[in-house]
RNA sequence: GGGCGGGUAGCUCAGUUGGUUAGAGCACUGGCCUUACAAGCCGGGGGUCACAGGUUCGAGACCUGUUCCGCCCACCA
C-alpha cells in the first residue's frame, strides 16, 4: 500500500478495514488484558523516591454495595495516576480491601442467618450454606467466633472478586500486585504494631469511663462514629422535693426513665429562682433517693425549667457533672438496653442505691427492669401519673403536666438504629485532646484539594471533645495483642495487662498463648485470659499508607514509599480516615502521611439526594459500562471538580460516548491520509500547531493541581471545534491532493493532522484510556514505539518547539472566522457547506487582508470556490469579513 | 448556635489577576445525506449573573448586609 522506493511515506491505515462503529465492549476487554499482560502499571522498587508517585488508595468496604459513586471517585484517582504515569512517574498505585468491621458482619450474618457467641466451640470443617428468604423467619445458627471469621473471610473473598472485576472493568490502572485487605496477615501485623508503637510512646491508656455504646452491636462506639439525629421527644415536668424542707421544685426531663439513675439536680449558679436550693439535696420522686443540688455555668435558666436532673448518664454533660462534682454512679442501663436489677438500701448504704425508703423504691424499679428504654419510659410516666406523694408523703402525683412534644437531636451511632447510650465500661484509648495544636499542624502541612477541605479538618480537630476508643466488643476485626493475668479467684487483672512482643505478631490472644503462660492456663485461676476486644476498624485502616509500604516489616521500602504524594478521599471521612491517618502518622513517625489529600464530591440524584443504599436510590455501575462503554463512564466521572458533588444524569454518558465515536471516527480519516513524509511549514498549519502549543499549556498546568475536569474540558473543546469542525475542515482538500498545491503543503497538512491527534489522543489518555490506546495502536505504536499510550509520554511544548511559529498569531483564528462567516452565508442560502461555490468576494480591512493573504488558497480550497476575490474596504473592523457577493453552484441533478 | 460551600440560559455547569456584546454541553428549533462521523455537520432562539447597598473609569468576579439551598460541627436537661 505504501510507496517506499523513493521517498518515505506516513504510515497510513486502510479505513475499509475498521469496523464501521467501535465495539467499546470488545476493545476495553482486550486492552485491558493486553495492559495487565504488558505490566505497565507496575510499580517498579528500583527507582527512587522523587521519581516515584505513591498513591494512598481509599480501600473499598467490600461488603458494602457497588453503586456510581465508587466510580466516580475511584476514577478522578485513576485519571491523576495515569497523567503522572506519562509524566513518567513510577507509579505505586496498591488496592485493599476492606473487609473488617461491621458491615461485613452484619452482611454474613445475613447472608448464612448466623450469629455469634464466644463461649461456643470452634468447629473443624463446619458446612455453611447461604440462608433462604425462607430461612430468615428460622432462629439464627450460633457459632463460634472462629467459625464466624471463617465465615467472614469467605464472603469477603468473593466480594472482592466482583469489586475487582468493576474496577478491571472501568479501567483503573492500579498495581494488583499491591492488593491487601485490612484482615490479611500483614495488616493485622501492623495494626498490632502499631498499637505496641503507641503503647511505648505512651498514648495509649485503658480505662474504666462512660462510653458511648450501642445497645443493638453491643460496643463502644467512637466520637467521630457518631451523628446526631433529630428524635421527636417530649419534656416531662417532675416535682422533686427538697431534704428537711416543704419545698419542691419542678425539673423538666426527656428522659424519665432514667429517674432512677438521678444522681444530682443542678441550676445555673445566677438563677435567682434556685439559689437558695444549692447546698441542699433534693428526694427525688418515686425513688425517694436524696441527690446534692449544685450550681453549673452549663445549666441553662432559657431550658426547660431552669433545673434539671444529672443522671448516670442521659448525655456527655452528665458526664461531665459525675466526673467534676464526684457524684455517685447509678448505672440503670444494661449494655444491651435493657434497665438492670438493682437493689435499693437505706440512707446508710453507701452503695449508691440508697433511699429514704428502699421498699417503695424498689416495688417500683422491679417493675421497670428488663425493659428497653422506651418500655421503661412508658411505665415510669405511668407510675409518675398516678403515685400520690411520691417524692415526699403529701405531695400530689409527681407529673405536673402532660409530656410537652419536642424535637431535639439525639446522638446514635452512624450505623445503628437506636440512641446511644452512655455506659460505664472498660475501653482502650488513643489520648489525641491533648495533641489538637500539634494535629492541626500536621493537617496544615498538607495541601487539600479543594483548599477548603482542609477546614473541614480544622474544624473537626478543634470541636474534638473525646480520646479515641479503639476497643470494640466486636468479633471480625483485629484484636488486641493482649492478655490479662487471672487472681486466685479467676477475676482478670485489668490493671495488669500483658502485651505480646513485637516478635509474635500477628496474634490472636484467644488462639495464642500469652508470653510467660502455657496453653493449659488459660482462664484458669492464676492463669490468664484473653482480651477479647477487637480494634476499631479505622485503626487499621488508619494505617493504608504503612500497609501499602510495609512501614516496620519493610524499612527499605517503606523509607521509599512514605510518606505518600495523594491520597483520594471523599468528603464525609475527613474527621476519621484523614484524621486518624494524620493523628497515625505524626504519633508514629513525626511526619505527615501525604503531601495532597484529593476529596471528591458525591454522586447526588436527580433530586439531588445523596445516592446511597439505604435511600434506595443507588444506581448500579455495570449497566452504565455496557450501555455507553467504560470511556463514557470514566468521561462523566472525570468532568467533575474535585470536591464538587455532582448529579446524576444519564444524559453525559451520552456525550462521552459521542466524544468516543468522534475520535474513533477523526483518528480514522486522519490516520488514513497517506503523503510524503513532510515537516509542517505551511502557515495554517503552523497556526494550528502554535494553537495546541496553548492547549498543551493549559490542560499540563491545570493537572499539576490535579484538576483533570478543566484540562478534559479544554482539550474536549479544542478537539472538536478547533480540530475537528475547522482545522480537519479546512485541510481536508489540501491533505487529499485536491487542492492542486504542492507535495510539501500536501505532506504538512498530513503531518500536523497527526501531530494533532497524536497530542489530542495523549491529553485525553487519562480520562478516555481505552478509546485513546485503541487509535494509538492504529499506526503511533510503530511509530513511536510506545506500544501503548500509556507508555507514551505526556505531550510538552517542548516537543513541539520544532514547528516554527505562524507568521502571524492572528492566522488560525483568521481562518477560523472566514470559515465561519462563509458557512453561515451558505447555510443561510440553504446550502450545505460541501456545495461549491461559483463565485465568492470577501471584503475586510486591509490590515486583515495582509494576514489572510497567507491562508486564502486554504480557505478557497476549504470552501470550494472556483472564482475567488478579496476586496480591502477601511470601514471593516479587522479580524471581519463581510461577504459582497456569493454564488452558490446549483445541485446536480441526479442522474437515471 | 459555630464553620464551610453554593445560587450564572429550561437542565447540568464553566467563567483566570476586575476589562469589549457573559460561555459550553444537554434540551428546544431551522437547514444540510457533505468521501471520517446523521451516533454527524452548518445555523437560530434563550440569561436583570439570588436580592440590596458599596468600592471602581469599569463588577458575574472585590467589600458589607439580606435571603434561599446544601454540607460539616455543636453539652441533645
Amino acid at each position: 500500500m505504501t510507496d517506499n522506493n523513493t521517498k518515505k511515506t506516513f504510515h497510513s491505515i486502510d479505513p475499509e478495514q475498521l469496523p464501521k462503529h467501535f465495539d467499546t465492549q470488545a476493545a476495553e476487554q482486550r486492552l485491558e488484558a493486553d495492559w495487565e499482560a504488558k505490566g505497565i502499571h507496575h510499580y517498579d522498587p528500583s527507582r527512587g523516591r522523587d521519581e516515584t508517585f505513591v498513591v494512598d488508595t481509599p480501600p473499598p468496604t467490600v461488603s458494602g454495595s457497588l453503586h456510581v459513586g465508587h466510580i466516580f471517585s475511584y476514577t478522578h484517582t485513576d485519571v491523576v495516576v495515569r497523567q503522572q504515569r506519562m509524566r513518567g512517574k513510577n507509579i505505586f498505585y496498591p488496592l485493599g480491601w476492606d473487609d473488617n468491621g461491621l458491615p461485613t458482619e452484619r452482611r454474613v450474618q445475613n447472608f448464612f442467618n448466623v450469629r455469634v457467641d464466644v463461649k461456643v466451640p470452634y468447629e473443624p470443617n463446619l458446612e455453611l450454606v447461604e440462608s433462604s428468604s425462607a430461612d430468615a423467619k428460622k432462629p439464627p445458627r450460633i457459632l463460634s467466633r472462629p467459625n464466624f471469621i471463617d465465615a467472614c473471610h469467605r464472603v469477603t473473598s468473593e466480594d472482592e472478586k466482583v469489586f475487582k472485576a468493576l474496577w478491571r472493568r472501568i479501567g483503573l490502572s492500579v498495581d494488583w500486585n499491591q492488593e491487601y485487605a485490612t484482615i490479611d496477615h500483614k495488616s493485622r501485623t501492623l495494626a498490632q504494631l502499631s498499637f505496641l508503637d503507641l503503647l511505648d510512646k505512651g498514648h495509649v491508656c485503658s480505662v474504666t469511663a462512660p462510653t458511648m455504646w450501642d445497645v443493638d452491636f453491643q460496643t463502644a462506639v467512637a466520637q467521630a462514629e457518631v451523628e446526631d439525629r433529630n428524635q421527636v421527644g417530649a419534656f416531662h415536668d417532675l416535682q422533686f422535693a427538697v431534704e428537711g424542707s416543704d419545698e419542691t421544685f419542678t425539673i423538666a426531663t426527656t428522659r424519665p426513665e432514667l429517674l432512677a439513675a438521678c444522681v444530682g439536680v443542678t441550676a445555673h449558679p445566677d438563677d435567682a429562682r434556685f439559689k437558695p436550693l444549692f447546698g441542699k439535696r433534693a428526694i427525688t420522686p418515686l425513688f425517694r433517693v436524696p441527690v446534692p443540688i449544685f450550681p453549673s455555668e452549663l445549666a441553662d435558666p432559657e431550658k426547660g425549667t431552669g433545673i434539671l436532673m444529672v443522671c448516670t448518664f442521659g448525655d456527655q454533660t452528665d458526664v461531665t457533672w459525675w466526673r467534676e462534682q464526684k457524684l455517685k454512679l447509678r448505672q440503670i442501663i444494661g449494655r444491651n438496653g435493657r434497665l438492670l436489677p438493682v437493689t435499693f438500701n437505706g440512707v446508710t448504704s453507701n452503695e449508691g442505691w440508697e433511699s429514704l425508703d428502699p421498699e417503695r423504691a424498689q416495688k417500683f424499679y422491679d417493675g421497670l427492669v428488663g425493659k428497653n428504654v422506651n418500655q421503661a419510659k412508658t411505665a415510669v410516666v405511668e407510675m409518675l401519673r398516678q403515685v400520690e406523694g411520691a417524692a415526699r408523703e403529701g405531695l400530689g402525683a409527681p407529673l405536673l403536666a402532660e409530656p410537652k412534644k419536642i424535637e431535639r437531636p439525639v446522638k446514635f451511632f452512624e450505623k445503628g438504629d437506636r440512641p446511644l447510650e452512655f455506659i460505664s465500661t472498660r475501653q482502650w484509648f488513643v489520648r489525641l485532646i491533648d495533641k489538637k495544636q500539634d494535629l492541626l499542624d500536621y493537617g496544615a502541612r498538607i495541601d487539600w484539594h479543594p483548599t477548603h477541605m482542609g477546614s473541614r479538618f480544622r474544624n473537626w480537630t478543634e470541636n474534638l471533645q473525646l480520646d479515641w476508643c479503639i476497643s470494640r466488643q466486636r468479633y471480625f476485626g483485629v484484636q488486641f495483642p493482649v492478655w490479662y493475668r487471672l487472681d486466685a479467684e479467676g477475676n482478670p487483672l485489668h490493671d495488669e495487662p500483658i502485651f505480646a512482643t513485637k516478635q509474635m505478631l500477628p496474634v490472636d490472644p484467644t488462639v495464642d498463648v500469652a508470653p510467660g503462660f502455657t496453653a493449659d492456663q488459660r482462664d484458669v485461676p492464676g492463669g490468664f485470659t484473653a482480651e477479647t476486644d477487637v480494634f476499631d476498624t479505622w485503626f487499621t485502616s488508619s494505617l493504608t499508607p504503612q500497609i501499602a509500604s510495609g512501614w516496620l516489616l519493610d524499612p527499605v521500602r517503606h523509607a521509599s514509599l512514605f510518606p505518600a504524594d495523594i491520597r483520594p478521599q471523599s468528603h464525609e471521612i475527613i474527621r476519621t480516615w484523614a484524621f486518624y491517618t494524620i493523628a497515625k502518622s505524626m504519633l508514629h513517625e513525626a511526619k505527615i502521611p501525604w503531601a495532597h489529600v484529593l476529596i471528591s464530591g458525591w454522586i447526588l440524584d436527580p433530586d439531588r439526594k445523596k445516592m446511597s443504599k439505604s435511600k434506595g436510590n443507588v444506581v448500579t455501575p455495570l449497566h452504565l459500562i455496557e450501555a455507553h462503554g467504560a470511556d463514557a463512564v470514566r468521561y462523566w466521572a472525570a468532568g467533575a471538580r474535585l470536591g464538587a458533588d455532582t448529579a446524576f444524569k444519564e444524559d453525559v454518558f451520552k456525550v462521552g460516548k459521542r466524544l468516543v465515536t468522534k475520535l474513533y471516527n477523526a483518528g480514522k480519516y486522519v490516520l488514513s491520509q497517506s503523503a510524503e513524509v513532510h515537516p509542517i511549514t505551511n502557515e495554517l498549519d503552523r497556526a494550528f500547531i502554535d494553537r495546541l502549543r496553548a492547549l498543551v499549556s493549559t490542560a499540563t498546568k491545570s493537572f499539576e493541581d490535579f484538576e483533570f475536569a478543566p484540562a478534559l474540558d479544554a482539550t474536549e473543546r479544542f478537539f472538536w471545534s478547533s480540530f475537528t469542525d475547522t482545522y480537519l475542515e479546512l485541510v481536508k482538500a489540501r491533505a487529499r491532493g485536491e487542492a492542486g498545491g504542492d507535495e510539501a503543503d500536501r505532506g504538512s497538512a498530513v503531518a500536523a493532522l497527526r501531530l494533532g491527534l497524536n497530542v489530542l489522543l495523549r491529553l485525553f489518555a487519562p480520562v478516555l484510556p481505552f478509546i485513546t490506546d485503541e487509535v494509538w495502536r492504529w499506526a503511533f505504536a510503530d511509530e513511536t514505539g510506545k506500544a501503548s499510550i500509556h507508555q507514551a509520554a505526556w505531550p510538552t511544548i517542548e516537543e513541539l518547539s520544532a514547528i516554527e511559529l505562524p507568521s502571524n498569531e492572528g492566522s488560525f483564528d483568521l481562518a477560523e472566522k472566514a470559515w465561519f462567516t462563509i458557512n453561515k452565508k451558505k447555510s443561510e442560502l440553504g446550502a450545505s457547506v460541501g456545495r461549491p461555490l461559483t463565485k465568492l468576494v470577501l471584503a475586510m480591512n486591509p490590515a486583515t487582508a495582509k494576514v489572510f493573504a497567507k491562508i486564502q488558497t486554504e480557505i478557497v480550497t476549504a470552501t470550494r470556490t472556483h472564482s475567488f476575490e478579496s476586496i480591502e474596504r477601511e470601514s471593516i473592523e479587522a479580524g471581519e469579513f463581510e461577504i459582497d457577493e456569493i454564488e452558490v453552484e446549483p445541485k446536480e441533478k441526479k442522474e437515471g
